[in-house]
DNA sequence: TGGGATTTGTTCGTATGTATT
DNA sequence: GAATACATACGAACAAATCCC
């Protein structure tokens, strides 16, 4: 009954929302190979639970599985990216024509709380801190929907999205993510959907040109790179 | 290298495919068990590979698995359902919009087919085909974006509404479904995006109104029935 | 290129917890 | 209400495939 065996039956979770956030705060970088003998030993579990965490974080797009060798910290290409955040955009327009329509003083002040958190840990330098609160204020729009599976889509597709940020992005992408946050609760103090639609459609292009726009372009092929030195592959001499 | 040897090596794939298709199909009831020792057994894998299927139907809302009691094909309630269609027309209006964009004579010509074969299935009464039909032509439209991640969440959602049709649904859900169908052509083939979104998102609703309206309502909590009976809930005597 | 060590895929056995009589 | 039977949770072991030197 000791305190510290408080987890002692549910360690799967455990690795699962370790990993998790390791991955989403790029702790681990993409590729990284993810055995699951190490993992299980870390954990202290066997590696059938890690095997569960795995496949969860699969599903979720946060590791790739191969056949038979071992799981890695999943690289999103620049066009799975782009796709996430199309998917990630339609899921939050949804938020927030829903969380327009039953907005109340109560709602407003605990979003501003957020806000403030945000606000305080951005300017105390806490990076990491503050993309996860970044994050954070998206999920607990979603749960103003009173919509629990959309929570949930848009938990998953946050994942994934935070992942892209940490690998094609630099390194505060969320400057003005406070302002636009700020924008967005104006827009649904007014009721107005339509508004609160497009500001928060815009509000993630932004967060997607952020992270995507002066990204180095996908690391050229090989035949590209020498075409340079070597202009035209020079014909079959004669 | 028997033909019948196969699916020797993806036999947990084949579970979870099969054990969707009966589920979807209505083949198993809500509420029927699924233990993983007879599904192991029928499907020739042990109960590690079962595991791991029902582990996914879970997460795609398809049965739900108690702690450590037997995993049952979902029930979804009414606000489950609810939930479920919201988020649903949420993503399709999106697909409608991305499609409306990149539209073309070939898709047009796929579409069309693909509505031929449902009218042809549901004017011989093939009930069973018209349904997954009319699931198809949501899975090919989702298919026509070209955002695989979007495809995927339509695929699972659409998973999540076909149970609860069949759940709640009545005989021949799907009516009216091919003249909406076809509506959706002639939007797509305009252009028109804002149209086509709100073509889709009355289609859906419609959907959903014919699986829902007539459904009879959740049964009462025991409570509400005794106390129709004894209105009011005799205070201690005195 | 080849061989050994490592890692995964899978199965089976034991303990734990729930439902039923 | 207690005891039995059953189903699941978890872990250990074995064979096949992969990676590295």
């Amino acid at each position: 009954m000791s305190d510290s065996e408080t987890s002692q039956e549910n360690r799967g979770q455990l690795a699962y929302a370790a990993l998790r956030e390791a991955i989403m705060e790029n702790a681990l970088k993409p590729g990284t190979k993810l055995p699951e003998g190490d993992l299980g030993a870390h954990f202290g579990v066997s590696r059938t639970l890690i095997r569960a965490a795995l496949a969860r974080l699969a599903s979720e797009g946060l590791v790739d599985v191969g056949k038979t060798k071992s799981a890695t910290v999943a690289q999103p290409s620049r066009e799975e990216a782009e796709e996430a955040f199309a998917v990630r955009r339609a899921l939050e327009r949804e938020v927030a024509r829903l969380v327009a329509a039953r907005w109340s003083p109560a709602l407003e002040k605990t979003l501003r709380a957020h806000i403030e958190q945000e606000r305080s840990a951005s300017e105390a330098g806490q990076h990491k801190l503050s993309v996860r609160l970044g994050a954070e204020f998206h999920i607990l729009l979603a749960e103003m929907t009173g919509n629990a599976l959309l929570r949930r889509y848009v938990f998953e597709i946050l994942g994934r999205t935070t992942l892209i940020i940490a690998v094609h992005g630099q390194a505060h992408p969320q400057a003005d993510s406070l302002a636009e946050h700020l924008e967005l609760i104006e827009a649904l103090k007014k009721g107005d959907r339509a508004l609160a639609e497009g500001i928060v459609d815009r509000h993630i292009i932004a967060v997607e040109d952020r992270a995507l726009s002066r990204a180095e372009e996908e690391p050229a092929a090989l035949a590209d790179i020498l075409t340079r030195f070597a202009p035209a592959p020079a014909p079959a001499s004669r």
